[in-house]
DNA sequence: ACGGTGACACCAG
DNA sequence: TCTGGTGCCACCG
């Protein structure tokens, strides 16, 4: 019984391929709201308690967090970097990781699919 | 309905 | 390159 943009934020984040990432302007992006990236990170800060949802698949923009904007996470930045170590991504010294390396990158038909599939 | 807030993104200095 | 300000849009009180 959420929004209908949270079920699809939460629909597409969990079907993320094991490995893959996704930045928030993406998912925006996908769920045709170009601009929206905000809303995306508000709708990942309000996961359900049952959730099952890769939440550590979503990341900034530059592959990393650390704008200042953002203070603390649920889980933890160091948390969500040990998640995605373990996804086979590679970090760097400066716990940064090339985006262009990981980034998932599904077709408008794919995602459509995806989003008509499960949301309802 | 309105204003404040925010797991972001982009631009300017 | 880094910092600060602005734009965006959905949610909450």
């Amino acid at each position: 019984m959420t929004t209908d943009f949270y079920q699809q934020v939460y629909t597409l984040v969990a079907v993320i391929p094991h490995g893959k990432v996704l930045n928030y302007g993406m998912v925006a992006l996908l769920l045709g709201r170009p601009r929206n990236a905000r809303a995306v990170g508000y709708a990942l800060n309000n996961l359900p308690y049952d959730h099952n949802i890769p939440w550590q698949r979503v990341v900034g923009k530059n592959g990393r967090y650390g704008r200042s904007t953002i203070r603390s996470l649920m889980h933890g930045r160091d948390q969500q970097i040990a998640l995605l170590k373990d996804e086979g991504i590679e970090f760097n010294d400066n716990q940064e990781f090339i985006l262009a390396d990981y980034l998932w990158n599904p077709s408008a038909e794919e995602v459509s699919a995806i989003l008509n599939g499960s949301s309802s």
